[in-house]
DNA sequence: TTGACATATGCCTATATAGGAATATATTAA
DNA sequence: TTAATATATTCCTATATAGGCATATGTCAA
């Protein structure tokens, strides 16, 4: 079998760099796909599909204004990543403090 | 061009359901290649292949016990992912704020 | 209606897997 | 040394893209 899609889940639609490029600008503010392709050097077709991927799992909303399409973060999908991160947030606190203590032992 | 080689950082690692269920069973311990196969129910190769891109991108660590070879998570590698969706944080808090006002506007 | 502007979609290609099967490598016990 | 156990690696295949390019669709202005 091959790789997952990339339209599954969250989880594999910010694997894709550009695509967490795209959701840290607009985290600013909504943004006309335009505006879009402006600042982040793309093509306006690789724009879209980017675009089409992220609204599929949900990661963005998209309303109508005239002819631009403005495309605005949709936070609420990004918190099961942080939530699944956040089970191992324990265990990296510990290994900071034995990091910690460590360096202490030596100055010591 | 292709896809993102799933080695490449960790956002491509976990973006592998199998690979989250392998690091969400590390998480309590370390664990043997075998004891992965057992709770995962995954062929041998196929885990020790996942466990090949989990320590290339140092999600993972391992240490030879014998014939067994010991893997543990590396927490730390996660804090990254952990970072970056906490930059939405403040706007799906938002998000829930404004939800629970809509609510109480109903109710009232 | 026609032209211009803003986006989306279709088509094609190169590439990177995941999984299955078979096999190689490493380590210990007899 | 040899057999057995534990993992890793190789080979092969089906599949899912990302990006480039051309084109279709949608909306507004004249």
């Amino acid at each position: 079998m091959a790789r997952a899609a990339t339209t599954s889940d969250a989880f594999n639609a910010v694997a894709e760099p550009r695509r967490r490029d795209i959701l840290n600008y607009l985290a600013m503010q909504e943004r006309s796909v335009s505006e879009i392709v402006d600042a982040m050097e793309m093509e306006q077709p690789s724009v879209s599909k980017h675009l089409k991927v992220l609204k599929g799992v949900g990661l963005v909303e998209v309303r109508r204004d005239g002819r631009q399409m403005l495309y605005k973060v949709n936070a609420l999908a990004i918190r099961p990543l942080h939530e699944w991160t956040s089970t191992f947030e324990r265990l990296w606190k510990h290994q900071l403090l034995r990091i910690k203590e460590r360096a202490e032992a030596r100055t010591t």
